[in-house]
DNA sequence: TTCCCGCCAA
DNA sequence: TTGGCAGGAA
């Protein structure tokens, strides 16, 4: 394994820590997730990914194992209708990144051969893959060498590196910097360290509390030398949810998963009660494509009719 | 910057 | 009741 520093001096907020300590903790504690098993294709890899954008490991988990069985290719999810796909999204939320991963689905397969593409730039042409997802992609299904930075990346990096209590102002381009200075040249021990990181970040160096007594790089952190001060940034957004329309849509959605097909209005009247929002709610669905009118004016999932 | 889902631990 | 989640797009 290569070592990408060249002293043995005590490393200083600059260098950031000893990432050899990290990638060993990493083969030793990694978690045997199905995604990682040898012989995960791109596909199940780029599958994995968008479904966890914003989802937890524990939801993802039998939604993606019922996919690879289901639609083991690109182009066997490009031959499935929307509707099929939303369906089988379940709950998992967000439910546009299930349609723009059908509209990924088809360009592999038209224009990529049926095989994910590995380069970043080809991969942020697709729909639903920005900077993390492509980075991602390259990485782990391709042992690309490509800083990946996800928001347990960037708490790592803003405690470990800056010595902050957590990541404040989110800023891409200085975090891509500061990652892409921890990788070593070695592209497949780069992508190991990729993987290491967010291992690190989602396990132990956690948002609420962190298991700095079990932490491989503890000795090598700037948030420990700093004495742990707590987050000093602006506060945070917090991001409501009862009475938002994500709220609303997400029941008008429920009611067409759970129908056998199309729906009559008043079975959609029957999800919220305030009118207004609801008709708005309705709206936005139609527009995004996650709900289609049938010409006797009911409603039903996209392509289902 | 704001909007998109849904679940759970604290 | 709230914070936090392997983000992306307009």
């Amino acid at each position: 394994m290569a070592d990408n520093r060249t002293t043995e001096a005590p490393r200083s907020a600059e260098t950031g820590p000893d990432t050899t300590e990290l990638i060993d903790w990493f083969e030793h504690n990694a978690r045997a997730l199905p995604w990682r098993a040898p012989g995960t294709t791109g596909w199940g890899v780029l599958v994995s990914e968008t479904m966890l954008q914003q989802t937890p490991v524990s939801r993802v988990l039998p939604i993606w194992q019922e996919w690879m069985e289901r639609w083991p290719r690109p182009s066997d999810l490009a031959a499935a209708s929307q509707a099929e796909v939303l369906r089988a999204w379940g709950k998992l939320g967000y439910p546009r990144r299930a349609l723009r991963l059908h509209e990924a689905a088809g360009a592999i397969a038209s224009e990529h051969d049926d095989v994910v593409p590995a380069d970043v730039d080809t991969l942020l042409a697709l729909p639903g893959i920005g900077t993390y997802t492509a980075r991602a992609v390259a990485t782990f299904a391709y042992g690309r060498r490509a800083p990946v930075v996800d928001t347990n990346v960037r708490r790592v990096v803003a405690r470990a590196v800056h010595g902050a209590g957590d990541a404040g102002n989110p800023s891409p381009k200085r975090d891509l910097a500061d990652v892409e200075a921890l990788l070593p040249d070695d592209e497949a021990t780069a992508a190991k360290l990729s993987a290491a990181l967010m291992e690190l970040g989602q396990t132990v160096c956690t948002a609420r509390s962190p298991g700095c007594e079990v932490c491989p790089i503890v000795g090598d952190c700037a948030w420990q030398r700093a004495g742990r001060p707590a987050y000093a940034g602006p506060p945070k957004k917090v991001q409501r949810f009862a009475g938002t329309d994500r709220q609303v849509r997400g029941r008008l959605l429920d009611v067409l998963r759970a129908a056998e097909g199309p729906v009559n209005r008043q079975q959609l009247d029957a999800a919220w009660n305030e009118a207004g929002q609801r008709d708005r709610c309705l709206d936005s669905l139609l527009v995004d494509g996650l709900m289609e009118q049938t010409d006797d004016g009911r409603f039903a999932l996209p392509g289902e009719h």
